[in-house]
DNA sequence: GACCTGACGCCCC
DNA sequence: AGGGGCGCCAGGT
């Protein structure tokens, strides 16, 4: 296929995100060993010409910040989605980021 | 083919 | 605690 493998690892690790909580690309790229944070973020970027639905707003940086709002439709979207699902947004930040913090390590968990 | 940038993250100062 | 620099993989110029 065109596409590298770990799209797909990415992809879905993202949509087995929960809703209300959010991860950081470091725990994806973590825990698919992909080795660069930085691969994650460029899938997910790539994302969005999929015709799959993937919740990329829930894919925030170390910080909780919404460092991928620019890509969305609107800087917006990204901010407006996760208050959708009760996620506080100021300033482009999550608020309680630890606290709404989702470990891919969880699909494990089986929840 | 070399250099720079990017939805990142950790180490060092 | 805050700021800056380097490493990471892939793409675009």
């Amino acid at each position: 296929m065109d596409k590298p493998h770990y799209f797909q690892l990415v992809y879905d690790v993202t949509s087995q995100i929960p809703k209300g909580r959010v991860t950081n690309y470091g725990a994806i790229a973590d825990f698919l060993a992909l080795g660069s944070a930085r691969m994650v973020g460029w899938a997910l970027n790539k994302c969005s010409l999929d015709e799959r639905k993937i919740p990329a707003h829930r894919v925030l940086n170390r910080k909780g910040e919404l460092s991928g709002r620019n890509a969305f439709p609107t800087p917006t979207t990204m901010q407006e989605r996760l208050e959708s699902e009760g996620i506080r947004v100021i300033d482009n930040k999550v608020i309680d980021f630890d606290k709404v913090f989702w470990h891919p390590e969880n699909i494990l968990a089986n929840g």
